[in-house]
Parts: C-alpha cells; sequence; structure tokens
RNA sequence: UGGGGCGUAGCCAAGUGGUAAGGCACCGGGUUUUGGUCCCGGCAUCCGGAGGUUCGAAUCCUCCCGCCCCAGCCA
C-alpha cells in the first residue's frame, strides 16, 4: 500500500467538502459533474487531474460525470482530437455511459435563449469593430464606453441576430452582446460579447451554423440543461463567475448549477500548454502527440506510464487554491511505485561487453529458472539459457576500480543472477586499448546463485546468453525541457529544450522473451528500469522506451563524486 | 493602476482559537540473489511580515509585503 486515497467525501479536498455538505444538508440528491475538453489538442497531465476530479467526486457520491465535447470554436477544432480524447479517457480508466455530450448540440436552444436576452432587454447586436469594442472596454481603471448601438431596439436587434444566423454578414461584422454594465469593474461583465459570426466548417454541425455561442454563453447553460449540480474549473475562470451566474439569473435554464475553481497542475520540466505542445508537434521537436517525452496522455502511454500511477499521482498532489508547480518526480514516483508491483523482471543489456566463461563447457546450454517478480511470487518464473559466452553491461565492469565500486574487476568474484558466481581472469583488448572480452571462470557450485559455503558477492549481475539474446534498439529519455521552469526569466521556452531529451542505443541484446512481449506492456530491465515495447517495432527490429530507470543510489554517488572533483 | 485569487519545510498539502498531519525530495541505519523494493530513524520552537484581541492565534482583527489571473468576436 502506497498512496493515502481519500477515504471519504468529508476527508477531501475542498471541493468534495463543497459537495459533500451540498448532499448533507439536502441542497441536492445527487450530484452530476463534467468534463469538458475543447476537441483542439490532445489531453495531458493536467487534465488528468481534472478528470479524475470531476469523475472521481461522482464515483464517490454515486453520482454521475458527464463528457461534454467543449466545441463552439469552429475554427480551431478536430475530429482527431475529439476521438483521441475519447480513447484517452477510456484508457485512464473511466467512463461516461450514455452521457456523451456536445456543446453543438445545444446550438438550436442557445441561439433561443440569445433571442430571450435581446427581447427582455439584456442583450444586443453591435454593429462595431473588433477595434472599436476594444477601444470602448475601457482598462483596467478607467470604465468602458457604451457602443452607440447599444440601445438599440429590440425589434432591429432581434432582426439583426436573424440575419446574422442567416449568414447576410461577413465574419466580424456584427456581434450580439449581452447588456450588463460597461462600468464593471469585472471586465468580463462590460457587455460580453455572446455569440459572433464564423463562417466555419463545424466538426459535428458542418455549414448548419455560421453564428456560434462564445464559451461563457455556452458553458454555462450546458451545465444547466445537463442539470449539472457543480461545474468544476481552473482558477482563471473565476472572474468569469459572476457572469456564468448572471446568464443563469437571466435565462429560463431548468436547473442552477454552481461553479468552483480549483489550481491547475504545473510540473517542473514540463510544459502543459496545448498551444506550446501542438507547436512542439508541427515544428518537429518531438515525432507527435504520442512522442515519449510529451505529457500528453498518449505520450505517457507510449511511454509505459501506467494509468494507475498517474491516478496516484493526482491524489498525491491534491486539490487546493494555491498556484503550484509539482516536482516532477512526484510522478515518476507513483509511476515506480505501481511498476515495482506489476512489472515483470527481464534481462537485457544495454551496452554489451562480452563474457567467456572459460571453465565452461562449450556448447553446454543450462536453464536457469529465473523468478518473474520478487515483489510477487504468483507472477512465477521462466527459464532463461545459460552457456559459455555471455553478454554482461559494459558498466558492470572497471579494470581499475574505484573506491564503492563493488561490481566486476579483474580478480573479483560476482554473482551472475539466478545462475553462477563468476570470477574474472583476465581482460582482453583490442588495438586501441578497448577492453572487448573477459575472461572469467565459473564456480559449478554456486547453480541458482547460491554459495554452499556461504559466500555472497558484493554485487549481482544481470546477463544474456550470447547464443540466445536478441538484437533491440532501446530509446532512452530524459527531460523535454532541461530547465525545471521552462521559459523562466523572459528565456524564450524553446531554448530550454533539452538537445539529450533522446538517446537511441542500437547494438542492445535482451532475453529471447522480450521479443513477444506485446504494445502497453512494461516490463523491468532488470537493474536498469522499465521498459516497454514502442509501436515502431517491427518483425525483426524490436525497439523499446525506457518508462523510467530505477531508483539508482551508485549513479547517484558517482555523480556527486564528480562534482567533490570538479 | 481597478477587480478577482493565493501565501504553512526544497516541492505538493492537511489544519476552520487548545499548542504544526501526510506524501515527494533529502540525510542516516537495517534487510536484500536488482546499488531496486521493503523496514526503522531524522528533517517547520514555527505557519509571508509587523502590530493587536485572547488564559491561549497558522486559525480572529488591523496594516504592510509578495506572487498569480483578467482589458480575445480563445477556452
Amino acid at each position: 500500500m502506497s498512496v493515502q486515497t481519500p477515504s471519504s467525501p468529508e476527508r477531501g479536498d475542498f471541493i468534495r467538502e463543497i459537495v459533500a455538505a451540498d448532499l448533507r444538508e439536502g441542497r441536492h440528491q445527487t450530484v452530476v459533474t463534467r468534463f469538458p475538453p475543447e476537441p483542439n489538442g490532445y489531453l495531458h497531465v493536467g487534465h488528468a487531474k481534472s478528470i479524475c476530479l470531476n469523475f472521481g467526486i461522482a464515483r464517490e457520491c454515486g453520482g454521475r460525470c458527464h463528457l461534454r465535447f467543449d466545441d463552439t470554436n469552429p475554427t480551431k477544432e478536430e475530429q482527431e482530437y475529439i476521438d483521441a480524447i475519447e480513447a484517452d479517457l477510456r484508457w485512464l480508466g473511466f467512463d461516461w455511459g450514455e452521457h456523451l455530450y456536445y456543446a453543438s448540440d445545444y446550438f438550436e436552444q442557445l441561439y433561443e435563449w440569445a433571442v430571450h436576452l435581446v427581447r427582455t432587454g439584456k442583450a444586443y447586436v453591435d454593429d462595431l469593430t473588433a477595434d472599436e469594442i476594444r477601444e470602448h472596454r475601457g482598462t483596467f481603471t478607467e470604465p468602458g464606453r457604451e457602443s452607440p448601438w447599444r440601445d438599440r431596439p429590440a425589434d432591429e436587434s432581434l432582426d439583426l441576430f436573424e440575419r446574422m444566423r442567416a449568414g447576410e454578414f461577413p465574419d466580424g461584422a456584427r456581434v450580439l452582446r449581452a447588456r450588463i454594465d460597461m462600468a464593471s469593474a469585472n471586465i468580463n461583465l462590460r457587455d460580453p460579447v455572446v455569440y459572433r459570426i464564423l463562417h466555419a466548417e463545424h466538426p459535428r454541425t458542418g455549414d448548419a451554423w455560421c453564428v456560434y455561442p462564445t464559451y461563457d454563453f455556452a458553458h454555462g447553460q450546458s451545465d444547466a440543461i445537463e442539470g449539472i449540480t457543480h461545474s468544476i474549473c481552473t482558477l482563471e475562470f473565476e472572474d468569469h463567475r459572476p457572469l456564468y451566474d448572471w446568464l443563469i439569473d437571466n435565462l429560463p435554464v431548468p436547473s442552477r448549477p454552481h461553479q468552483y475553481e480549483f489550481a491547475r497542475l504545473n510540473l517542473t520540466h514540463t510544459v502543459l500548454s496545448k498551444r506550446i505542445l501542438l507547436r512542439l508537434v508541427n515544428e518537429g521537436h518531438v515525432r507527435g502527440w504520442d512522442d515519449p517525452r510529451m505529457p500528453t496522455m498518449s505520450g505517457l502511454r507510449r511511454r509505459g506510464f501506467p494509468a494507475e500511477g498517474i491516478r496516484d499521482f493526482v491524489t498525491m498532489v491534491g486539490v487546493a487554491k494555491a498556484d503550484n508547480v509539482v516536482e516532477v518526480g512526484m510522478l515518476e514516483h507513483s509511476v515506480r511505485n505501481v511498476l515495482n508491483r506489476t512489472a515483470p523482471r527481464r534481462f537485457a543489456v544495454l551496452d554489451p561487453l562480452k563474457v567467456v566463461v572459460e571453465n565452461y563447457p562449450e556448447g553446454q546450454v543450462e536453464e536457469m529458472e529465473v523468478p518473474n517478480n520478487p515483489e510477487d511470487p504468483s507472477a512465477g518464473s521462466r527459464r532463461v539459457s545459460f552457456t559459455q559466452e555471455l553478454w554482461i553491461e559494459r558498466d558492470d565492469f572497471m579494470e581499475e576500480p574505484v573506491r564503492k565500486f563493488f561490481r566486476l574487476a579483474p580478480g573479483r568474484e560476482v554473482r551472475l543472477r539466478s545462475a553462477y558466481f563468476v570470477t574474472c581472469r583476465e581482460v582482453v583488448k583490442d588495438a586501441a586499448g578497448r577492453v572487448v572480452e573477459l575472461r572469467c571462470r565459473y564456480d559449478p557450485d554456486t547453480r541458482g546463485g547460491d554459495a554452499p559455503d556461504g559466500r555472497r558477492p558484493k554485487a549481482t549481475l544481470h546477463w544474456v546468453s550470447a547464443a540466445h539474446a536478441v538484437p533491440a534498439e532501446v530509446r532512452l529519455y530524459d527531460y523535454l525541457f532541461r530547465s525545471p521552469y521552462p521559459g523562466a526569466d523572459g528565456r524564450d521556452l524553446f531554448e530550454d529544450l533539452n538537445p539529450d531529451s533522446e538517446t537511441v542505443l542500437r547494438g542492445c541484446l535482451v532475453e529471447p522473451s522480450l521479443a513477444g512481449l506485446a504494445a502497453g506492456e512494461t516490463v523491468q530491465f532488470e537493474r536498469l528500469g522499465y521498459f516497454c515495447p514502442d509501436p515502431d517495432s517491427a518483425p525483426g527490429t524490436l525497439v523499446f522506451n525506457r518508462t523510467l530507470t530505477l531508483r539508482d543510489t551508485w549513479a547517484k554517488l558517482q555523480a556527486q563524486g564528480r562534482h567533490d572533483t570538479a
């Protein structure tokens, strides 16, 4: 057990407390939330926080959570994104049953409500240009000025609004504005635009419309139509709540939703802005939306992060209203925690060094029994072939071992995991002086990895049989951005891109069972980290992505040593 | 500058007048056929600052400081 799960709604974050109180005090019989993505990009970990919050609350309270696409801007939205978002949500582990909606489902109703606003004198068609509207809006310190069209007769606005819908005017020619208060200290209340003309093909409604409601006009009303009780969004919409409430108050909507705001998730070494993610993709800095370095759901999936790890992470960071930048190490912790429990162990050598066991019979093959997961006996074991010629990790040998290095070295004995103890007798080098082979001797009495006399080597190494190993390409990943705060201190974000975020290793050798690994299955390469097959794998060419390394105190010691001598 | 928010350890985050939870990170120590996992211990005399109220304040009051968001016909 690991991550503390909020046991009951009462003991959760401030939003869960509000929900619990609403239920307890009878303001609602049931809870209805919604996750409202705009289909203009892929989902990322930031969204995971909102998803887990909305779907989580519904689940905990026996309520329901709707999936509603906020598709009010056809110039930016695409079907590709709708499909990807649904797939990502399912993968994360959530289900909306019958409750799949689109703001565009409500375009007719929304239009009628806009007409209602005009009829009641609460909205008008404005002929000002976008620039003029901006000039009239005023500033933080000066009130806005009323548009000359503000008091135009309702009938005239009605006629114009109908003609806007009929397509008589070009984009931007006129807008419908709510008639609220041009002197309000809250700029959102200075006669906000609620409908604009957009002659654009909509992924759902095609060319049925050429006027589209703005976010402010569509969101709350869609909530009301669906009977949403708690409309949960991020902090930047706090200023919009008075407008949200004003519209609900002034329209004959069927229910009364309330908006609550929480602080969005930020991560070190990461950018969670759909605009920037789009640029990373379009400008070729990554392999695509699902590049394993991307913080997108599809990227994390391709990287091998289990959905459970992402969910654990989200509950670990909590929900509050303070701006935050969570250390990406927390996400990594949650992921390792799940993988340690679930990932089958395998042998793989990334940077091979040949070992010849001189006293082992040439041509002999032994099937060594190797546990699949010491954390989980029910995972069973597998057989791995042992032969005279083996490959070990180059990093596991040092001709002149430094202090605290207790792996293989001349004259030193180590254990080959689940096989035998071997002692290095001779180092073979090429003309350039590079170590190319180790001549070793094994102790036949240590079969399986235990010595009858109780000898315990300081190190245990992984290995693969040269005669059986399968070649593979392995892609190592590091942070996409080298700075914990990309773009901080006025830097261009792209200057912070890590040039070494991907390292491709080609001569890797892995145990044969890895050749049949299915996509989406993350395994542990013993002593190295977690890895999963990449979709780029083809018959004959295995490609693995490194999900994460194992925690590595030896590497840490070395790094510290470097600093001491530097 | 007007409005809206937020400041508890390096990072997240509980705490709602009774004497600072928990997690991540970090630092020790133990176990270990992964330098992994696991286990044990350490890590805020103090809650942005200064005053005040109170027997008692992170919690209440006053003033000050800092950070974030808002002037799209984006969401």
